[in-house]
RNA sequence: GCGGGCGUAGCUCAGUUGGUUAGAGCGCCGGCCUGUCACGCCGGAGGUCGCGGGUUCGAGUCCCGUCGCUCGCGCCA
């Protein structure tokens, strides 16, 4: 028999009754009955009951084993009787009478326990997350995470993509966080940087010739982390395509990320392919985000030009000194009480906004205080405008053109909460488009790139010399998912006449756009084919389809909110030597200095 | 960097208006129990109430400071 197992603890059936078997694995539960005694044997696959008769040679040894120790047992498969069988277990109809046991490593008492689903603290849970990964939850999400990955792969590869690994040692990228750098020892002085991103690279492998490239793609980004990002380091699924238009990436990428979805998806539903596309302005108009959530059914409406001139001077003066007044449907809230409407109003308030403005449309006719002073004729239009009918009721939110649409986007996820308007089960994709290539930074009042600086601009050189640089949209996109922004892409500027155009409207000068990005500007003067891609987060892939509210649930070894790693205790100092060699010497602040 | 929340036994948490010896569940240790499956029952050990200072006859509780964790803003696709 081999030395630790004949079968897996999650592998034994009634078949198997009457023969011999050798299992290994941890003490789940034990229960002592005195005469007899029982201990839940896991391993990765599953569990198994196994029985001890008192007086039987291993009964002493199972008593002593501690909980999480691992043991191997060996003994006979015998049928449970039918009312001892446990049908929550898939070996629920056998258990092994154990006559020997071998104790392969003791476990000491445990900082957080394995059975069971008592919640623990993060910090904990992240210094002993060895064992935290043997809980039954954060298991099954780390083998969802390698089900996702692997099936991405094999539809990535059946879709014509090749999967390339590129630099990670390189240098600082444009994506505009904080560069990871790494000390270069024999370049005294001079530093490595951790990609942000293989953006420059994946478009040089078009450059290259390869066509249609992707990768499971590590990332680093020295920002803040948050409960929905990563500290530190996640993956993308990165990919690249040649000779596409934005059409062709979104008709290429759908039935990969759908049948991901699907494939995972367990009952829940999924957007079929082709998924909605929103331009940009829309989603901002009728959904208050660039990143709607497609389960909320409520959709915004623009209703500024009935208040404009109105009988209701609040929302008039608004309108008349370049305000806007957004409409937020709720329907079938005609019948709540008052303090429906004063809680919201109250709540609106302490969001920062002036108030929550209402019209309630009852089968007799507008009311609420907006009503009474409004002409009977534009309460009308206004309940056309939201697409209510009598028994509904509409929001108002009227403020500053930048704010005011923002706020409405808020209001809209609340009422859905209030009214239980939100689809359940469901993943519903859109695609957000036409993002502007330029806005205006409020503080210095020049004019930026709003996102990255590489995408075409629509319209090309033409618009660029043409039209006020605030209008030009890019060919720029967004994949949501559930109000989740998955992904950004673009088709890429790959015209160096074009790109230094571009940044010169943003007020960088030809000689700074050359020396910065002399890799790829360079690369585009031997013949770029047009090119585009994407994107899209695999942990926040994960992180949906596990239903996790917290990305560090799907991530084998996370960082904490600091960014430090508590199981191996990094960051770490390092020893002088080291410091020597690489021609470091430190300044610490004086707050750091004291830190033991 | 800023703001909210939290910090009491190994873990999860309770602790009234400031008042005697700070409690419960899980875990741990010991005992009982031959059909449990997060077994059950009895008993026990275990506490610098995050840390420092202050107010008070008296502080887990009130005040100030500080540290840690977490959520959010900033930052970041």
């Amino acid at each position: 028999m081999h030395a630790y197992r004949t079968h897996t603890c999650g592998e034994l059936r009634a078949a198997d009754a009457g023969h011999a078997a050798r299992l290994s694995g941890w003490v789940h539960a034990k229960r002592d009955h005195g005469g007899l005694l029982f201990i839940d044997l896991r391993d990765h696959y599953g569990i198994t009951q196994c029985v001890f008769p008192a007086g039987s040679p291993a009964f002493a040894a199972a008593d002593a084993a501690r909980p999480e120790s691992v043991i191997t047992v060996t003994g006979q498969v015998v049928n449970r009787e039918s009312v001892t069988v446990n049908p929550r277990l898939p070996t629920g109809e056998i258990e092994l009478r154990v006559t020997g046991l071998v104790v392969q490593s003791v476990a000491e008492v445990l900082p957080i326990q394995v059975a069971g689903e008592e919640r623990f603290p993060e910090e904990l849970r992240l210094k002993y997350r060895f064992i935290d990964l043997r809980r039954e939850k954060i298991h099954r999400n780390m083998m969802l995470r390698a089900g996702v990955i692997g099936s991405i792969r094999r539809r990535m590869i059946d879709a014509g993509f090749t999967e390339f690994q590129t630099p990670i040692l390189t240098a600082s990228s444009p994506e505009g966080a904080r560069d990871f750098l790494v000390p270069a020892r024999l370049h005294p002085g001079k530093f490595y940087a951790l990609p942000q991103a293989p953006q420059q690279f994946k478009q040089l492998l078009m450059v290259a010739g390869f066509d249609r490239y992707f990768q499971i793609a590590p990332c680093f980004r020295d920002e803040a982390g948050r409960a929905d990002r990563s500290p530190g380091e996640f993956y993308q699924l990165d990919f690249e395509m040649s000779y596409v238009t934005q059409e062709d990436v979104f008709n290429t990428i759908e039935p990969v990320i759908a049948g991901v979805f699907e494939e995972f998806a367990e009952g829940r539903a999924v957007t079929p392919p082709p998924f909605p596309r929103i331009p940009y302005d829309t989603a901002m108009l009728e959904y208050g985000s660039d990143k709607p959530d497609l389960r909320n059914p409520l959709k915004i409406a623009d209703v500024t030009q009935h208040f404009a001139g109105s009988g209701f001077g609040l929302f008039a003066r608004i309108a008349a000194s370049g305000g806007v007044v957004r409409a937020i449907p709720a329907p079938g809230a005609a019948t709540q009480p008052r303090s429906f409407y004063d809680k919201l109003n109250e709540w609106a308030r302490a969001e920062g906004a002036g108030g929550l403005g209402y019209i309630v449309y009852e089968a007799d006719g507008p009311k609420g205080p907006i009503a009474r002073n409004l002409e009977a004729d534009r309460a009308e239009a206004i309940r056309v405008a939201a697409g209510v009918a009598p028994g509904d009721s509409v929001f108002f939110v009227a403020g500053k053109p930048d704010a005011a649409p923002k706020f409405a986007g808020t209001v809209r996820t609340r009422l859905a909460e209030e009214l239980g308007l939100g689809e359940k089960g469901a993943f519903r994709f859109c695609w957000i488009t036409d993002f502007p290539m330029y806005e205006l930074n409020e503080e210095t009042r020049q004019i930026d790139f709003s996102h990255n600086p590489f995408s075409m601009p629509q319209g090309g050189m033409e618009v660029l010399n043409t039209q006020d640089p605030l209008t030009i949209k890019a060919f720029q996109y967004d994949i949501v998912c559930n109000g989740v922004e998955l992904s950004s892409g673009a088709i890429r500027n790959h015209r160096p006449d074009i790109m230094l155009r571009a940044f010169e409207i943003a007020g960088y000068k030809a000689a700074e756009v050359e020396e910065r990005f002399a890799g790829m500007l360079n690369a585009f003067r031997y013949g770029a084919p047009p090119h585009g891609g994407s994107a899209p987060g695999i942990d926040r892939i994960v992180m949906l389809l596990a239903d996790e509210p917290n990305i560090r649930e799907v991530i084998l070894f996370p960082l904490n909110q600091q960014g430090e790693d508590l199981l191996m205790g990094a960051p770490a100092e390092v020893p002088p030597a080291r410091m020597k060699e690489l021609h470091l010497r430190l300044d610490l602040p004086p707050k750091a200095r004291s830190t033991p």
